[in-house]
DNA sequence: CGTTATGATTTCGC
DNA sequence: GCGAAATCATAACG
């Protein structure tokens, strides 16, 4: 059972009745004697044949001596192993790879999902106010597409994941199998499974790369808004120029005007505050150019606010009491001098507000005043 | 295709 | 940070 246990079956060698005294020295000769015994028929165990050497590696394994010599050898393999590969051993969190989760985390790609709460954000948003159809289809194209990607990007980033993790265990049992006839320590299939897991990651990475690039072009192809201009829904520049003109006065809409008007036209507040810079500086540059929507608006509020206009003639229809509206307009489209300012409709005390501070509108379109006619 | 209209951005003063 | 003014860049138009 045991032809190479020379420790165990003492019986054979010594005999039964030796004294304790002289063993221990009897003893200490043998172990040696047997580890070179060990070594001698590791050494020679490729000379023998399949059947012969499979035994012999058997008794070898099943021998006392195994762990020690194991660890032996696992310890000589480590230290000379060391010198070769122990470079890389700490890896830093690579910059590169925080900065491109940072950026999947903010695009919405790498986070939870939550396509459903904006696409019903954004269904109740068209249904509910009018929505301009332009941005509401480009927000949903651009949506889609990036669930699109996220969904790419999840699907792959799984698959990694599993094979990785496929790709470990089988290594390591692979490992750990083999660590019954060769010096693998725990520590070293440890280190295996780092360098797989590393390689992996690196391929993620690459995957992330390659997403983080497509968003970005997915970004700058539909949200990059100054290369894209759209301009706003007619309704919206209807809200919008009601509101200036009928505050001509004073265009300055507070934050809760901005909102409002922002939620009525679906635009967002800096637009709306865009909006009003353009067109406080394109008014007062210009106001005679601005003349006919200013008439038209005050009308269009004038109507729409109240009807109790005292003025008997023209609260009804644009017929008969736009002839002076049109004729003015024609005057002032067809003959840009003429002066100034000449509201036919002096509303509302706005044609010569305070936050234009009268300066002259700068010689563009205002000259002619030099016709000392045109008194009525 | 040149011109105008228009939304966005930049610069600057407060 | 807000607004005026200048400027940019594109959409819309004839």
């Amino acid at each position: 059972m045991h032809p190479l246990n020379p420790v165990h079956p003492p019986s054979r060698h010594r005999p039964e009745g030796d004294p304790a005294g002289l063993e221990g020295t009897e003893n200490g000769h043998d172990s040696r004697r047997d580890i070179g015994d060990i070594l001698q028929q590791i050494m020679t165990i490729t000379d023998q044949s399949l059947d012969e050497a499979q035994s012999k590696k058997h008794a070898l394994n099943c021998h006392q001596m195994k762990p020690a010599l194991f660890s032996v050898l696992c310890e000589i393999k480590e230290k000379t192993g060391l010198s070769m590969r122990n470079a890389q051993e700490e890896e830093p969190p690579d910059p590169q790879l925080v900065r491109l989760d940072n950026m999947l985390l903010a695009e919405g790609v790498a986070g939870p999902e939550k396509g459903g709460g904006a696409a019903a954000a954004v269904s109740a948003a068209t249904s509910s106010g009018g929505m301009s159809p332009d941005s509401s289809l480009e927000h949903s194209d651009y949506k889609s597409k990036l669930s699109q990607i996220r969904n790419i990007y999840h699907t792959e980033m799984e698959k990694y994941e599993q094979a990785c993790s496929e790709f470990t265990t089988h290594v390591m049992n692979l490992l750990r199998e083999q660590s019954r006839t060769r010096p693998v320590s725990p520590r070293e299939i440890e280190r295996m499974v780092a360098i797989i897991h590393r390689k992996f990651s690196s391929i993620q990475t690459q995957l992330k790369q390659s997403t983080c690039e497509a968003v970005m072009i997915l970004r700058s192809r539909f949200l990059d808004a100054r290369r894209k201009r759209r301009n706003f829904s007619k309704q919206a520049t209807e809200v919008l120029n009601e509101y200036f003109y009928s505050h001509l006065s004073n265009p300055y809409p507070s934050e809760e005007a901005k909102e409002e008007l922002a939620k009525q036209c679906s635009i967002t507040m800096s637009q709306v505050s865009n909006w009003f810079g353009n067109k406080r500086i394109r008014y007062k540059k210009n106001i005679g150019k601005f003349q006919e929507e200013a008439n038209l608006y005050a009308m269009k509020t004038a109507l729409g606010a109240t009807q109790s206009e005292e003025s008997p003639h023209t609260p009804n229809s644009t017929g008969s009491g736009s002839f002076s509206l049109s004729g003015s307009a024609d005057c002032f489209l067809g003959v840009p001098p003429m002066d100034g300012e000449q509201p036919p409709y002096h509303m509302g005390a706005q044609t010569n507000g305070s936050w234009q501070e009268q300066n002259t509108p700068p010689s563009a379109a205002s000259p002619g005043s030099d016709h000392s006619d045109n008194s009525d």
